[in-house]
DNA sequence: TAAGAAAATGCTAATATGCGCATATGCGCA
DNA sequence: TGCGCATATGCGCATATTAGCATTTTCTTA
């Protein structure tokens, strides 16, 4: 595991934000993912790209679109890194406290 | 806190490298982490501006020497984000000498 | 087949990042 | 005051990242 890449794949806002959308364990269309973040197609993929070199999601194609999910074999080492930035950005709103 | 612009701090080996020296609480030089990293005094100084923007680390002048350590005052939050990080990379484990 | 939706990609330009080198700055001490 | 050590910073350069636009690829359906 890259840690240093996991770090930079998340440290840009919208690739924070498609992660945050994705962390709900569902699977995501880039179309859904683009609308929710309000950015274009080509960005939306791309960024998505960087996510998925980096082993935090998978894709899965299915008819014309492509799903997107959580790497559910993320060590736990790095699931953890992943749920504390969760927590951080408020993604689910709740504050740990 | 502006957890993309924390996570890009972390997000570079060397700077990992500087902020698992200083998570230990103590602290550190710049001459002992340019030491303990194998890199230049310029780079090293850059780069822990990179972590002190950041708000992970604080500085403090002795002498000659500016002392760096970990900030006691981030939020619990972020703080669990650097340490599930430095679990992560391996931060506590040794390095033989 | 042809049309059309969804996603990926080639290209190019703009911007950011990281580095080394040289120099400046801050500090203690003779 | 002048010297030397530790650190910061200005500068230029090379490389990486990101974005938009147009095009291509993949797949479904008529």
């Amino acid at each position: 595991m890259d840690i240093p890449r996991i770090l930079a794949a998340m440290a840009e806002p919208t690739r924070l934000g498609a992660l945050q959308a994705i962390w709900d364990g569902g699977e995501h269309c880039v179309c859904e993912l683009m609308d929710r973040l309000n950015t274009s197609q080509s960005r939306m993929s791309r960024h998505m790209k960087v996510l998925r070199d980096a082993g935090l999601v998978l894709d899965r194609r299915d008819a014309q679109w492509v799903r997107y999910r959580r790497n559910p074999d993320l060590p736990r080492s790095v699931e953890r890194i992943v749920d504390a930035v969760m927590v951080a950005t408020g993604a689910n709103k709740r504050v740990a406290a």
